[in-house]
DNA sequence: TATCCTCTTGATACAGCTTATCAATTTCAA
DNA sequence: TTGAAATTGATAAGCTGTATCAAGAGGATA
């Protein structure tokens, strides 16, 4: 458990730059969060009525949003719903998704990730994460 | 101009094949969207405001999800907001977007296209379009 | 071109997700 | 232990996008 024991201090580290305080909730939700590796509020919610039936979703949201700025968390937009990645398991999970029958393959690329970065650097950015999808048709739907 | 009759056409067999019509407010917003790389319904909104000041704001959602479905836009999340993007125009513009301050700088990579080609050739599958999104922190929010 | 069935529109109510508000509570430095 | 400042929980409010439905428009047919 050392690498929660990291991120918790990455959490306490950031808390005293900015004069907040370490709650009961802050740790709670983050000891669930880093559990995972990517979670909505939602989830969160019900997952943790168990442990605590009065904790609040305002204080979820607000919660993941504070990993966010604190570089432990990253927020992303799929659909309706935020969904809020765990940094800490960067994995490649790129996706080849077939237009016809919803099929999808999962794949990785070293050398696009290479050239993803030589983009970034470029352009003065330094990737946290990235997000690729090929959409169309595969073998099966093509004919 | 040939494109935006191009596109058109589209749209048209797009109608004919689902006994659906072709009506003034469809060409409208088919031709100011055709003059754009993306928009939001809200922008398209205002934007036609002035040529037509009864377009209604569900129409725009409706039809752009209908030039999704016809093959011309291609929606995206972003934030809290959907991106339709031109398709036409897609294939050039991949995006590199700022988790500190939501930045999105926009570039293009023929490497990166061209192995991504290859990977879906490997697993049988022809690429109809793709999305790329680079997420980080952008030179100014790193300090 | 008149007819008629079907699709579409515009206005707005509604739904889903996230944030703002605020009184009560908790944290933590002194 | 105390007290100022931050946090919480409950819920109202805000924002984006979709559903509803009566009125209007498209277009195939004759």
């Amino acid at each position: 458990m050392s690498k929660a024991l990291k991120e918790m201090d990455v959490l306490r580290q950031h808390l005293a730059k900015h004069q907040l305080k370490l709650t009961r909730q802050r740790e709670l939700i983050l000891t669930a969060f880093l559990r995972q590796e990517h979670v909505t509020a939602e989830t969160m919610y019900h997952q943790l009525a168990k442990k605590d039936p009065h904790l609040g979703l305002a204080t979820i949201y607000r919660t993941l949003n504070l990993f966010c700025e604190a570089g432990i968390a990253q927020a992303r937009h799929f659909g309706t719903q935020t969904q809020y990645d765990n940094i800490s398991h960067k994995g490649h999970h790129d996706h080849l998704i077939c237009t016809g029958c919803g099929t999808i393959v999962e794949f990785e690329n070293c050398e696009i990730e290479r050239l993803q970065e030589e983009v970034a650097t470029r352009n003065g950015f330094v990737i946290q994460t990235h997000r690729l999808e090929l959409y169309g048709l595969c073998a099966r739907c093509r004919h």
